[in-house]
DNA sequence: ACGGAGGCTGAGAGGAACCTGAAGCCCCCT
DNA sequence: AGGGGGCTTCAGGTTCCTCTCAGCCTCCGT
C-alpha cells in the first residue's frame, strides 16, 4: 500500500512518514500542493494525506483538481487548527475524511486504515490473492501456505504483497525499492535480495523465481 | 473512456461495473455473446472485456468477429478456470491480454489501466505476442516454443523482444544495438549476430531470417 | 572461379548479478 | 537497564552472463 503525504511542517510529514511505514506503507512525502497534485496525479497511490495550508495549491484545490481528473484515490485531510477547516467545502471538493490538529497518532492510523479498508470492500475487490497453495490476505496482513499460517514482518510482507499484485510478471528490483521503500531510498539495493532471500526461506523456493537481469517473479501455477 | 463488459455471470458482472466506474470509467455491461458483439460493433467503446463462457455466442467468436469486422478496440478475455482457456486460440482470434479467473480487483484494473495507455501511446502493443508456435510474454519474460518453455538471458530477450515487436519487418543491427545495448556502445557489433547466434540455436533456425546489409526479420507466417 | 565483404559461431576470460550468513543498530517492550 | 526483534549493511562465495576474438562460411559482383 502506497500513500503520499502532502504536508510542508516538515517535522510533522517527517514524523507520519516514519510512523506510517512503520506500520507497513510506503510512504512518500512533498512538501507544496502543487508538487502534491503532480504526484497524485499518477494515480500509483492508495491513499493520499493532504493538508489544507501548502504553498503553491492549498489542499481543496488539489483535492478539487484530483477529482476533476477522475482520480477517485481517498484523501484523507489535514486542518491545522479547529475551525480552520470548512467541512462543508473540504468534503464538497471531494475529500474522503479530514483530522483536525493535533491529533494522535493512533487516531491518524485508524483513519488510514479505515479508509483503506472501506475503498477495498465498496471495490467489491477482494483483498485475497490466491495462488497455488499460497494464500495473501492484504487486508489482514496474513499469509497461509496450505493449512499453515506464516507470520512475516512489515517489510517482508510488503516485498511479497508487491509480487502478489502483479503475479506472474516480472518485476524488477528498482520497482519493488520504489514501492516498499520510499521512492528517495538511498541504502544498499541488495536489501531486496535479502528479503527476497527471508521470503523464500519461509515460503518455499520455488515461489519466487529469480530472472536475472530483470528481477523477480511469482510463480503463478505450479 | 468507456469499458464493455460481456459476461454472464451477473453477480460478477455487477462487482466488476462497480469497481470500474468507481474508477472513473463509463461501463456498458451485457450478458450474452450476440448482446456482446452487437453492441461492441458500434465501436464507441475504448476497451472490451469479454467472458469466454457465454450463452449466444462465445467469447473466441465474438472477438473474430469483431477483429473480422475491422475493429481494433483492445480486448480483454476471462476464462473461468485454468486450463480452459486455449491461449493460443484466445491470441489468435486477436485478444490483447487475459485474465484467469479467480482474479483480483486490482490485477483487473491494472490490466484495463495497462491496455489503455498502452492503446494511448499508439503502440498497440499486447504484453503477449503469438508467431506461429512462438509465444512471446514480455511482461513474464518468458518463451515459449509450441508446448515447451525456452530459458534465455537477459541480453537474448532483449533482442528476441526487439525483433518480436517489429515481427514481419527489417530490423537493423544498429538499431538492435541501440536499443539492446547503450545508445553509447562501443563494442564490437558483431554482438548482434552473437545474439542472433545463440537466439537460432535455442529457438529454431528459420525463425530469424538474415536480410542481408540490411539487418534480421522474424518471420511471422510458417 | 575468385576475392572480398558480410555474416556465423565456438571457446574462454572476466566480471556482473545474485545469495546468504553474520553482525551492528535502533526501537520498543519488559 | 536489559533483551529481543526487526531492519539494514557488509562481505565472501557462487553461478552463469557477457563480450571478445579468431577462424570459417556464404553470398555476390566481377
Amino acid at each position: 500500500m502506497r500513500l503520499l503525504i502532502v504536508e510542508d511542517e516538515k517535522r510533522l510529514a517527517l514524523s507520519l512518514a516514519g510512523g506510517l511505514t512503520a506500520e507497513g506503507y510506503a510512504v512518500d512525502v512533498v512538501h507544496d500542493g502543487r508538487e502534491g497534485l503532480h504526484q497524485a496525479s499518477e494515480g500509483t497511490y492508495d491513499l493520499v494525506i493532504l493538508d489544507i495550508m501548502l504553498p503553491g495549491l492549498n489542499g481543496y484545490r488539489v483535492c478539487a483538481a484530483l477529482r476533476a481528473a477522475g482520480h477517485d484515490v481517498p484523501i484523507l485531510m489535514l486542518t491545522a487548527k479547529d475551525g480552520e477547516f470548512d467541512e462543508a467545502e473540504g468534503l464538497d471538493t471531494g475529500a474522503d475524511d479530514y483530522l483536525t490538529k493535533p491529533f494522535s497518532y493512533v487516531v491518524l492510523v485508524a483513519r488510514v486504515k479505515a479508509l483503506l479498508r472501506r475503498r477495498g470492500q465498496g471495490a467489491g475487490a477482494s483483498p485475497v490473492h490466491v495462488h497455488g497453495d499460497l494464500k495473501v490476505d492484504t487486508a489482514a496482513r496474513r499469509v497461509f501456505l496450505g493449512e499453515d499460517e506464516i507470520t512475516l514482518t512489515a517489510k517482508e510482507f510488503s516485498v511479497l504483497e508487491q509480487l502478489v499484485l502483479r503475479a506472474g510478471e516480472v518485476v524488477s528490483k528498482s520497482e519493488i525499492l520504489e514501492h516498499v521503500w520510499d521512492f528517495a531510498y538511498e541504502g544498499d539495493p541488495n536489501i531486496v535480495e535479502v528479503y527476497v532471500s527471508t521470503l523464500r526461506r519461509k515460503l518455499r523456493a520455488g515461489l519466487i523465481r529469480t530472472v536475472r537481469g530483470a528481477g523477480y517473479r511469482l510463480e503463478t501455477s505450479p
